[in-house]
DNA sequence: CTCAACCTTTACGTTAACGTAAAGGTTATG
DNA sequence: CATAACCTTTACGTTAACGTAAAGGTTGAG
């Protein structure tokens, strides 16, 4: 039996080859407070929750936020039952990351559109070239 | 009566205010060769091709992409009805560019499915807070 | 017990996308 | 005709997000 199995800890090798990035950029991660294993000795040990958090700083990633912008989104996530001001605060910054991701779709799909209509005319163009 | 009216084009300045980036971020993206005004003596005109242009850009960089990675769909766009082979190369990354779109799309699904969970837990929250 | 294959920290290097002077030319207006 | 309000080029500075050594600790296999 496997005594690692039992709790099923992940290394960061492991999380950068299943996620496809350098272990690098996961220590800066971390530099940047964005992700927090626990450690064995020195080593960083990576639970199934530190997985989850991984994979939605890259999943901001992916949309075009910076660190910093994922940071205020993943700190969002955490609100600590606070004051009703703060709630409110917190709320308005959800209204304007909702209304920034909104327009995010809207630029996106204008552009599948393009490319789209560019694929059309490209191959309509290949096929009257093939034609004569 | 104005002469300029006739020809109806625009400064740095203009574009600058209208699409609220700076006259060094518009230059910036001439000397990358993604825009190209012409010259009234050493001024620059933007006609209103170069102002689609522009908001093709900056749609760009909404979305994430890099400058390097906007020339290249800038490219796309104006393919010189090349060869078949190089067609069949153009649509492939064409493809390329769509699969990488309609996953950001999936992305922001999620991240607004989490927003708007968050701000029902967090109004919630806030009502039982204040029903107390 | 000695490799190989991991892991660690520290720290300087690199690239993109501008920011920010500095120095100077042009043009309308009072 | 001078001053403001533009425009220009040149060029060095800055920040983010890592890349890339360098130097060393740990651990399982042979």
């Amino acid at each position: 039996m496997n005594s690692k199995a039992a709790s099923s800890y992940f290394t960061i090798s492991d999380l950068a080859k299943e996620f496809n990035v350098t272990t690098r950029s996961i220590r800066h991660y971390e530099e940047y407070g964005l992700i927090t294993p626990v450690r064995k000795g020195t080593t960083r040990l990576y639970s199934a929750k530190n997985k989850t958090r991984l994979q939605l700083i890259l999943r901001g990633k992916r949309v075009g936020f910076s660190l910093a912008e994922i940071k205020e989104i993943i700190d969002l996530y955490q609100f600590p039952q606070g004051e009703a001001k703060q709630t409110e605060f917190l709320l308005a910054k959800i209204a304007l990351r909702k209304s920034q991701l909104l327009q995010q779709i809207q630029d996106i799909k204008s552009m599948l559109n393009e490319i789209d209509d560019l694929e059309k005319r490209m191959t309509s163009s290949a096929i009257s070239k093939a034609d004569k």
